[in-house]
RNA sequence: UGCCCGAUGGUGUAACGGUAGCACGAUUGACUCUGAAUCAAUUAGUCUAGGUUCAAAUCCUAGUCGGGCAACCA
């Protein structure tokens, strides 16, 4: 991954220091999903600062599910998200762990904790719980159990295992300090009981460990150097610090950065859930969804999500990063990529008036001008075409460089063609245009020299074919969607324009693409033949993203 | 309110005590058989107040603003 090769943060620098000053020699790093959602672009930045760095510095990434809470997770989440971190271009070979497995491990070392009077099984109800934790800036209370005797702990803790209680009537705690100013470090929970089946471990546990306490010790067990993660972990740190300290065992450095916040979408998975649940959206890989799968369903490409990544830094200030630098990468890669194909997505007829009746010329079309070895292909032209109805105007502006009443323009590699006149329906539609082409133009220049300023795409009637195409916009129409007012709900900034599905007509070359494939329509944007939808020979295709339109803005204001 | 973290053009991000730079966006122009791309230019920034220093975006103090933390979630 050779984007990676002179990335630098903060992060880096830190690993780049602990190389030189030998704290380590190999650089071990993780990803560490809970499996309960699907992959969005923000886990795209972690992957692939975890997975860059193992990489950049010869060391290794593991893919490690943190599936300690098995009432929230899925099969199906541990599939997405291998399927996605596979497909974003990233390799863990060997290294997939589950903290599952791990369980017997950190049972031991619970019971280790009991022994050191470093933990103990506390009776308290929810609520008593809460009511003895305090609130932060008034310290808690030390739990009445808090000096149970170790072997009534230990005791107690063994039968929680053996499934002797319900869930909530004992859990285990770690025993810290109650009047720490850092609320985490309240004697905070450790294992508790659920009567639940885990996806990976099947129905072998009913107690199950906390984050705090599971994670850093997945972390030690895997010998991770670098145990990367986001902001509002830093007050976990302490935690995680403790622990290790307390077992005294390998001891990772965490290290946190912010994640990404991206405009005009939301990221978080309580409302990437309640997208796909209320049925807002199709699906976690609806095209609009921020989510690896969504992304990949609308056409985007692994290297222009890690370019992405790569362009928007590491830091530990939260800001939010504009989604147009997405857009960016994208029409960047495919620039120089896609094919270009003619396509016209809402029709008007167009009649050449002399131009004779059922002659067809075959025009030559370049592919790509942007890769010289995509070379070229015919295009049928004849008598009448479709053009874009956006292309003419009835009383145009002067700055309208397209068709209008005695106006001439090029017909994208074909001819040049002059505008005579146009026809209308009953309401007042235009209907039909009608124009002369200059049979001396042919391939698009004029022998003597004259220039027209506009050029526009076009397909010949008799040979086009119809394709679906879904015009996909942001999802929301407000920037920042999940900053909403007190009993407010971010769905009200749903974009209600965010899917059009339309028939559009294309060259013949267009309706031949493979699924999964990714073109330019000429002057209108970058599309991608759905490798879900499409049948063969019937592609149906997802906007990508439009081209840049300098024309819309001016029209705009 | 207690603790933790942060603050550089519109947005994101460099500068590691010594010329505030890059990218995206926006604007203008050149070029153009895509109003795309490309090229050129313009726009616009160190939160505030003190202090240390020959010199501060950078170090110190205070303040302001923003974010995080009171799940038996991660």
């Amino acid at each position: 991954m050779s984007e990676n090769a002179e990335l630098s943060d903060f992060i880096r620098d830190i690993v780049r220091e602990d190389l030189k000053t030998g704290k380590h020699s190999e650089i071990v790093t993780r990803f560490p999903p809970e499996p309960n959602g699907y992959l969005h672009i923000g886990h795209a930045k972690s992957i692939c600062l975890n997975f860059g760095i193992a990489a950049q510095f010869g060391g290794r990434c593991h893919l490690r599910f943190d599936d300690t809470n098995p009432v929230k997770e899925d099969q199906e989440y541990i599939d997405a998200i291998i399927e996605d971190v596979r497909w974003l271009g990233f390799n863990w070979g060997e290294h997939l762990y589950y903290a599952s497995d791990y369980f017997e491990q950190m049972y031991e070392w619970a019971l280790a904790l009991i022994r050191k009077d470093n933990a103990y099984v506390c009776t308290l109800s929810p609520e008593e719980f809460k009511d003895y934790r305090g609130v932060p800036n008034r310290p808690g209370r030390e739990s009445p159990w808090r000096n149970r005797a170790v072997e009534e702990s230990e005791d107690l803790f063994k039968r929680m295992r053996a499934g002797e209680f319900a869930d909530g009537q004992y859990v285990l705690r770690a025993k810290i300090d109650m009047a720490s100013p850092n609320l985490h470090m309240r004697d905070p929970v450790i294992y508790r009981i659920k009567h639940a089946s885990h996806p990976h471990a099947g129905d072998k546990w009913c107690i199950y460990p906390t984050y705090d306490f599971a994670h850093g010790l997945e972390d030690s067990i895997e010998k991770i150097t670098h145990s990367i993660c986001t902001l509002e972990f830093e007050v976990h740190r302490p935690l995680y610090d403790w622990f290790l300290k307390a077992l005294a065992v390998y001891h990772p450095r965490q290290i946190e950065f912010a994640r990404l916040n991206l405009s005009y979408t939301v990221m978080s998975k309580r409302m990437l859930l309640e997208l796909v649940r209320d049925g807002i959206v199709n699906g976690w890989d609806d095209p609009r969804m921020p989510t690896i799968a969504g992304l990949r369903r609308r056409g985007y490409t692994p290297e222009a999500i890690r370019a992405f990544c790569a362009a928007i830094g590491v830091t530990k200030y939260n800001g939010i990063t504009d989604i147009a630098l997405l857009e960016h990468c994208i029409r960047d890669e495919l620039n120089r990529t896609a094919a270009r194909r003619m396509a016209v997505l809402n029709p008007l007829k167009l009649v050449i008036e002399n131009y004779p009746e059922g002659q067809v010329d075959e025009l030559e079309g370049i592919n790509n001008p942007e890769d010289p070895s995509a070379g070229s292909r015919k295009i049928s032209f004849s008598r009448e075409l479709y053009i874009e109805r956006d292309d003419f105007m009835e009383e145009p502006p002067k700055k309208f460089f397209r068709m209008g009443p005695g106006r001439e323009v090029r017909l994208r590699y074909g001819y040049l063609v002059q505008c005579t006149g146009f026809e209308k329906d009953a309401q007042g539609n235009i209907t039909e245009v009608r124009c002369t082409y200059d049979p001396e133009t042919r391939g698009g220049n004029a022998p003597d020299g004259r220039k027209v300023k506009g050029t526009i795409h076009w397909v010949s009637a008799a040979h086009a074919q119809r394709c679906r195409v879904r015009l996909y916009d942001r999802l929301f129409n407000v920037e920042r969607p999940a900053d909403v007012e007190q009993g407010e709900d971010f769905k009200q900034h749903l974009n209600p324009d965010s899917i059009g599905e339309i028939e559009a007509l294309v060259e013949p070359a267009v309706a031949a693409v493979e699924p999964g494939s990714r073109l330019q329509f000429e002057r209108l944007g970058y599309f991608y033949a759905d490798h879900i939808d499409s049948q063969p020979d019937a592609p149906v295709f997802n906007r990508i993203v439009p081209l840049k339109d300098a024309w819309a803005k001016k029209r705009g204001g």
